[in-house]
DNA sequence: CGTAGGCTTGGGAGCGCTCCCAAGAGTTGT
DNA sequence: ACAACTCTTGGGAGCGCTCCCAAGCCTACG
């Protein structure tokens, strides 16, 4: 009753474990951390004491006393998380809580709207301390990462925002997934391949572009910029596209979507002109997301692996926040690129 | 240069901020945390060195010495976090990131997949002190909810376990949505009238089926079991029930199903069978996801005001805190019910 | 047998903030 | 002119933990 007295209704402190196991309060603390510089015999006690108490470490005390916090924050900009309702975003965070579910790392959700309250949230990151932010969905001109990195706080990038992305980043092969559709495409005798773009300021959309291209030529096929129609990855973009199309080549018979949404679009453009889907025009779109496969015909799609994507940048933070802590050598970036799946269905 | 030394690198403290002002810490902190016991003047001085310094408090510090964290956590089961990838996750999470803006508080993702791990959920969620949580997708038997009540930590959930929910609870109108899908059958002359329900351990799946026999009921149609086929909310789940029905009732010219994605899978057995939608079936669903705009025809549905069902579960368990930490009267467990709306198109 | 060096260990010194007590200043009443 | 209050204000005492220094023990080596 008398040194490690339980406070009322409290719950049990570093300081308590300690004397129940007998021990300093340092070495306490030194098993719970898993420092080895502490005898097998007074971990176990230790750990005894813990299972009794059922201790668990505060958080807050934690995060003062080591300047830390344990935590990392999920960046979305808010403009967007509709966009995202299509499996992206869920996916995305199952991935990054399976990447941080043995972890004592908190998921942080934050979402920012438009570029002033990104840059208000850089100062937000910085002085709540988060060790380390994953950022989704990134243009071109977002300030946010640079702010990030002048401030040398740990960042990893979803996508890249451009062939020289100086952050850690993770994406998707958008290149070869392209290039898988199309080369779908010419591999079922298509002649007259056309594609619907997304935004071309985002890297990804770019790529795509650059994989469908690349096929082409690998075929031997002419390029003919009349089969090239921007848009902006809405479903009205696609539909707008798909008109052009027909208008400048009726002849069009396999149309590669770089969205499942431009997709869902140039469908409905298609069957409005008469045409079949596959049997006149073959359609393929991007993401595999619940639109592909539940469009009719279904849609031929490709897929990403999203919640691995999320599990990977997690990891790649962790990893950063690790080494930056324990001032190792400031390892060369990790660019990391995931592949890419042609699915296949009925659309193509 | 004296007092209010800048320590390299580091954010300014309260400590810095007071000495600028020229005041106690005492003073600055009741500056920044509101208190009316502040002269105003001294009250402007504080503002100025808090903008000049750009004085952000240190959380962690907060939390440890108020016993508090500014903080809530979303609890969202894993294995449901691929159910929720149409709109409900994100648009609950918007809606919460709304609510939440203006406020202090940071949005913390909690994943939970079994019971196991909701257990010691629990006992995390007290141990780092969230000031309270958010459930979403409860079932009837999850321990969490009645733990959370025990620990005496705020929470709320959305839809209810039960006709007797305790804690306080936000909800769309399952009753009146089914209601009004059943209710526009019946105005457009349709006579037999089906309905395909979901888990009927989901309170809110027993709802919509209670709304589909109230509204049959007050049109005076003679209730038919055989109208009725149970399902899972599974598209699966959706296509079987519909098998049934046709079985059991061949003349069926209206299905209501208690989720968009059973309506697809519906929809597809229809088409197999022949029947045409809307012409020989109409079909309605619920939530009106991207499924429901997407499948051809259109699927009418019913929808739910998802991000306003964040929003004020956000703001309801805000009030709960509040009122908690203020030591009120344990004023009445708000239950709170949104409307549902159906949205026509083409398939009824 | 003495001493240097390696392991463990205990516990002081904060981390930055909130709470709260007591002191100073200013008012009012008698 | 003095007591009794009220309003502000300063700053000590922690919150629970990590860091790190110094002390205690042992083992090993010259």
């Amino acid at each position: 009753m008398a040194a490690a007295r339980v406070r009322s209704g409290g719950r049990p402190t570093l300081e308590e474990v300690a004397a129940r196991a007998g021990v300093g309060r340092g070495t306490a603390s030194r098993v719970i951390n898993g420092s080895p510089r502490v005898s097998a015999q007074t971990r176990e006690a230790v750990e005894a004491a813990v299972a009794e108490l059922g201790y668990v470490p505060n958080r807050a005390a934690r995060a003062l006393a080591g300047n830390r916090t344990d935590a990392i924050a999920l960046v979305v900009p808010e403009s967007e998380t509709r966009f995202f309702a299509e499996p992206y975003f869920s996916d995305i965070v199952r991935g990054v809580g399976a990447a941080l579910a043995d972890t004592e790392m908190q998921l942080l959700l934050t979402l920012a709207g438009n570029d002033r309250e990104r840059r208000r949230l850089a100062q937000y990151l910085t002085a709540h301390r988060v060790d380390g932010v994953l950022l989704v969905s990134v243009h071109a001109d977002d300030p946010l990462p640079d702010l990030l990195e002048q401030l040398g706080m740990p960042a990893v990038i979803s996508g890249r925002r451009h062939a020289a992305e100086t952050l850690p980043s993770v994406d998707s092969d958008n290149f070869e997934g392209a290039r898988a559709a199309v080369d779908h495409f010419i591999s079922r005798g298509r002649r007259s391949i056309a594609t619907i773009t997304g935004r071309l300021d985002v890297y990804g959309a770019q790529r795509r572009l650059d994989g469908y291209r690349k096929a082409l030529a690998a075929a031997g096929h002419d390029p003919d910029e009349r089969l090239i129609a921007p848009a902006d990855f809405s479903e009205e973009g696609g539909a707008r596209a798909m008109r052009e199309l027909l208008e400048r080549r009726p002849d069009v018979d396999a149309v590669f979507a770089a969205s499942d949404v431009m997709a869902a679009g140039a469908r409905q453009v298609l069957r409005e002109s008469g045409r079949r889907i596959p049997d006149d025009v073959a359609l393929i779109g991007f993401d595999d997301s619940a639109v592909a496969r539940h469009m009719d015909p279904p849609l031929t799609s490709v897929r990403q692996p999203i919640e691995e994507m999320g599990r990977t940048m997690a990891r790649v933070l962790l990893q950063e926040i690790a080494s930056r802590s324990s001032g190792a050598a400031p390892e060369e970036r990790p660019r990391i690129v995931l592949p890419t799946e042609l699915v296949v269905r009925e659309s193509s």
